[in-house]
DNA sequence: CTGAAAGCGCTTACAG
DNA sequence: CTGAAAGCGCTTACAG
């Protein structure tokens, strides 16, 4: 494997200084467009690549983006990923994804990691715990960064949060189940030490008091497992609610699961909202209603924010909520609605 | 901001030269540990960072390892990357996870990309179409590359593959069928052009001829839409087969959950395995039979596979076929199988 | 065990 | 518009 061209080869090749072609990399205006033609050949020719190691040394800005997700394998936060980093790649940043599995010494090491890898700046929907350190060293390196989703440091002056209005969403949800008459809501799912469970729980208790209903909330973890756990044990009860507003469609879709092994219709024998309108939840038989938080509008917007805040040097504000909106389906209304008709051929090429 | 402080300014502040701070960077047995610790103090007090851009530059491998994924919101393929992510952690390399998006120029986008940055080597579970050209970058700029899950370029001299064996999975799963007693059954889902659709179906086939019964095949994306819609349609259908063997555990739960609309009793009416065995299968009601590829172990043994040809210089075989298994469970099985009893407080904690 | 020196591939003023 | 020169922060022989 012969030794890679550097711009010196290139410069040879083209019969013009070094400098020059830097130029042309930068795609500078300098640059007479037929010298430019010339030094872009030769570099196909002998098959050039740009270093950025060497630039990176200059000062150059990286052009990578950190994007640190507390957990990949929930749809949820790969698809908000997977949007911002497109966003991002179209404006030319490459984005380094990394899972920190909600551990937070993981994300820890991880920020060091990028940090050495000289990212510009940083994304994260933050894991909870551990302590400010992780967060003290991006703010050392001087690199920006958002909090997305989840505020896992107080410090949104520093780092800004952006994230869906979690407390409407759990508003919107109640609400609904009340306007369909049921009164014994229950809210199920979420640990109860995080700042978004909270969140969507404020909204479910403001309503319930509201109407002078007694709220009752079962905690857990945000999985399939725990929702359909407590689906099969209100199946049981005798005064188990009419209805549940959950913490997250994971939550919703795991009752949703255990309900059917119970036999227990949904939008008749109970109703159901669920939280996030991940794309199962339109797929689900029933189709479940949920509280639509845009994780690809998230992401995007999201990418938007930081590409403004790097490239024209404005810090966003510290907290920005974006509309949440409720989507209702059969799992709450009951079959009055029409089914989607479908038919093989109309899925959508890709 | 202060300018980051550089191996000199430790130098200085710890009295000896910058060779010996360079020395203890790498962990060389050079240098005397009274030395060692002096630096190490005078590290954290400057609150010095490493720069790998600068050692990058001296040819010192980035330790960063390109992870590219054809679909980052598929569930089967997110837990592939996150457990070679981790795998590649423990073991002191970063991953760059991006999604192509089925794309390929997003991919051919990517790998350029990537290669400008430095990445040591490549994990690509690629995406399909697409000239060589891509894979042509990787192999002139020499880097180590496994294809995984797809073949995507046939050059497996130069781009290894590992994968599931299939063909087998296709096997094992309609071998059960035939063994509940059904003999019509479809193949669903799988677009035609693509070889792990073939390998799938082979499996499906082989047995088929061997049982003498007629193979009946419906091509389509791998996606709930298309299993739910295919559902629909057999449940309209006088002559519907009895059995199907999904493409994948999207399509089988899309076909689950059509089938739920239609009143059609999974197990009993018709018996139905995925292939995947997503975490989903395990959570759907009825629980969907499936074959199980291990997504995880797979990207385990992949990072470890790619990490003895870092750091061991020996390539892995062209080809590498991992066993797959059935998992049978109450989609074909039926009700006979006993339902897990699950508690709620039985949720591991994570 | 430690120091002085060269050089990795770029970018950036500074002259021309 | 283009060339010569310095320097970014490391690593790596080479002396001592």
């Amino acid at each position: 494997m012969a030794k890679r061209p550097t711009i010196l080869d290139v410069a040879r090749h083209a019969g013009v200084s070094k400098s020059t072609v830097s130029l042309v990399l930068q795609n500078s205006a300098l640059v007479k467009d037929s010298t430019r033609e010339k030094v872009t050949q030769s570099m196909t020719a002998l098959n050039y690549v740009y270093n950025r190691s060497a630039a990176g040394l200059r000062g150059t800005p990286s052009g990578l983006i950190g994007l640190i997700i507390n957990d990949l394998r929930n749809p949820f936060f790969t698809e908000f990923a997977a949007s911002a980093q497109m966003r991002f790649a179209e404006a030319g940043y490459s984005t380094v994804i990394a899972n920190a599995d909600e551990n937070p010494e993981i994300q820890a090491q991880v920020i060091a990691a990028m940090i050495e890898h000289g990212v510009s700046a940083f994304v994260l929907s933050p894991s909870y715990g551990g302590d400010a350190e992780a967060f003290d060293r991006i703010a050392r390196a001087g690199k920006p960064a958002m909090q997305v989703m989840r505020k896992a440091d107080d410090r949104t002056d520093l780092f800004p949060l952006y994230a869906p209005d979690f407390a409407h969403g759990g508003e919107l949800a109640t609400d609904h189940l009340m306007q369909l008459g049921c009164r014994s809501i229950a809210f199920v799912g979420g640990l109860e030490d995080r700042s978004v469970t909270a969140e969507r729980m404020s909204g479910y208790y403001q309503v319930m008091a509201r109407e002078g209903a007694t709220p009752r909330v079962l905690s857990g973890r945000p999985t399939k497992n725990f929702g359909r756990a407590v689906a099969l044990k209100f199946a049981e009860e005798p005064a188990a609610p009419e209805a549940a507003v959950c913490f997250s469609d994971l939550v919703a879709l795991g009752m949703l699961s255990g309900f059917a092994e119970a036999g227990i219709a949904l939008g008749r024998d109970f109703r159901l909202v669920g939280f996030d309108d991940i794309e199962d939840a339109a797929t689900a038989f029933p189709p479940l209603s949920s509280i639509h938080c845009g994780p690809q509008e998230i992401g995007i917007e999201t990418a938007e924010t930081m590409l403004h805040w790097l490239d024209e040097g404005e810090k966003p504000a510290p907290e920005r909520r974006t509309a949440v909106s409720l989507i209702a389906r059969r799992s709450s209304l009951g079959s009055n609605e029409p089914v989607t008709p479908l038919d093989p051929r109309l899925d959508p090429p890709s």
